[in-house]
DNA sequence: CTTCATAGTCAACGTTATAGACTTGTTACC
DNA sequence: GGTAACAAGTCTATAACGTTGACTATGAAG
């Protein structure tokens, strides 16, 4: 099947084809049914937090495990389906659990919207791919769910609800991905940027940029957390506002 | 693509190894400095507005320049350096006109959010690059300026202005580069998750999730280009508010 | 005309994801 | 118990990728 099979044979002429294994080197094999999903799960994610999302490689995979690499393709058909079934795991474990409410719609969406954002923060090398792939597991839906309630008790009608909802859903996961990225970037690059937008700031002329020249922009990093927090409230404010003006749709 | 006889047949062919170059199969070596930094990247923008980021590979843009891939690395440290080589092109392009006040603080605010959202949407596969790496070229001192004196005259204290120029410079990064990497989704993949929530907030039971069961969600895309403005609507007006109250620092 | 730096070329290397053939352990059935 | 079928682990191979270092042609300076 290979057009260039005896070109390639040829070329790698000492390679052992078939036959017994060679005797000293052969490692054990991996007993039968030693791999699975959960374990191969358990060993990605050990690599991404020692690693990072770069490391994880099926050559990683099959060290970690102990086994071949391309072992994993029994389980996963590609890594994309293994990375969104680890993310799916992460997701269980941050919030599987049930959300009460307080009786309070904006404590309520406040919470929620800072446990997302937690989530995005622990597991922050998948942050990015998170907030794009939606996976519509049972979970997910209850965190919907769980807004669009909170949604109707400020008062909202229905269409503006699932508008504010997605604004808030968009907000949470846009700001929360952010914000891990950042927290991802090498630490060399960080504090380049750092100090170029420091010594800028302090270089550049007066005349042309006195507001920046005089401001302590580099005090605030990046990812402060206020950051987050001052924006939700601004949405919730809003939010608020539509709700005492009655139930009808925004413009 | 199947490798046929041609392919196998150089893929054989026995390589000359210095001397006079090949008489017959040889092709013209490109003249010297017919490449250089922008005719480089020229070639990269083609490459990922017709292909993707994905697409834009050393081979590729020797094949784009009718040259040899690795030629690139006279003039590219490497991959990187080329990437962001070219956001920075497209960066002067989009704002390196002047920025010109209207007179009205949130005008202003607003059409800047805008115009950097728009870039980012331009060059969609970009912007998740762009929204992490700073490159402090003149035009992004520029925007910040401009903004510190809007928000100057909004009557924020400096200390409030740094802080809110954070949160609306990250709001705009952060919701622009979610949006323009959804739009730049495998629009299969797209399909399919619309249809699943479709579909799932017509199974779900009413009982346990009431409210989405009855809603449009579905209605309003992931990346509706009102949702952006709401967000920034509301951020404008926590602004208006606290310049309202006075010169003093924000809690 | 020679020298020399440099830009384009080429082959090679180490990784990566992935496919297909091979092997071995387990289970189902006669 | 023997055997056939299947599943799971292994191995080899391949194409594509970024990157390196050696080679070579070119054109300007001396």
């Amino acid at each position: 099947m290979e057009p260039n099979a005896i070109d390639a044979d040829a070329a790698s002429r000492p390679k052992r084809r078939g036959g017994k294994p060679a005797a000293a080197g052969s490692k054990a094999r991996k007993p039968r049914d030693s791999l699975n999903r959960s374990v191969i799960i358990e060993a990605g994610l050990a690599i991404v937090k020692r690693d990072g999302l770069l490391g994880l490689t099926f050559q990683a995979l099959g060290d970690e495990l102990g086994a071949h690499a391309t072992s994993v393709y029994r389980h996963f058909r590609d890594k994309d389906e293994l990375l969104l079934e680890i993310i799916d795991t992460l997701r269980e474990n941050s919030y599987g659990s049930d959300l009460v409410s307080t009786g309070d719609w904006r404590t309520d969406l406040h919470r929620i919207a800072t446990q997302i954002r937690d989530h995005y923060l622990r597991y922050a090398p998948f942050a990015h791919e998170m907030s794009l792939r939606s996976t519509h597991r049972k979970s997910e839906f209850k965190n919907v769910e769980f807004a669009l309630d909170a949604l109707d008790r400020a008062n909202l009608s229905p269409e503006d609800a699932v508008i504010y909802l997605r604004l808030i859903g968009n907000y949470v996961r846009a700001m929360s991905s952010f914000d891990a990225s950042v927290s991802c970037l090498d630490p060399e690059l960080r504090a380049k940027d750092y100090v170029q937008m420091k010594s800028a700031s302090m270089i550049l002329e007066k005349s042309e940029f006195p507001h920046l020249a005089e401001s302590s922009l580099t005090l605030i990093a990046f990812d402060d957390p206020r950051i987050f927090d001052m924006g939700l409230n601004a949405i919730l404010d809003a939010i608020e506002a539509l709700g005492k003006s009655g139930k009808q749709t925004a413009t």
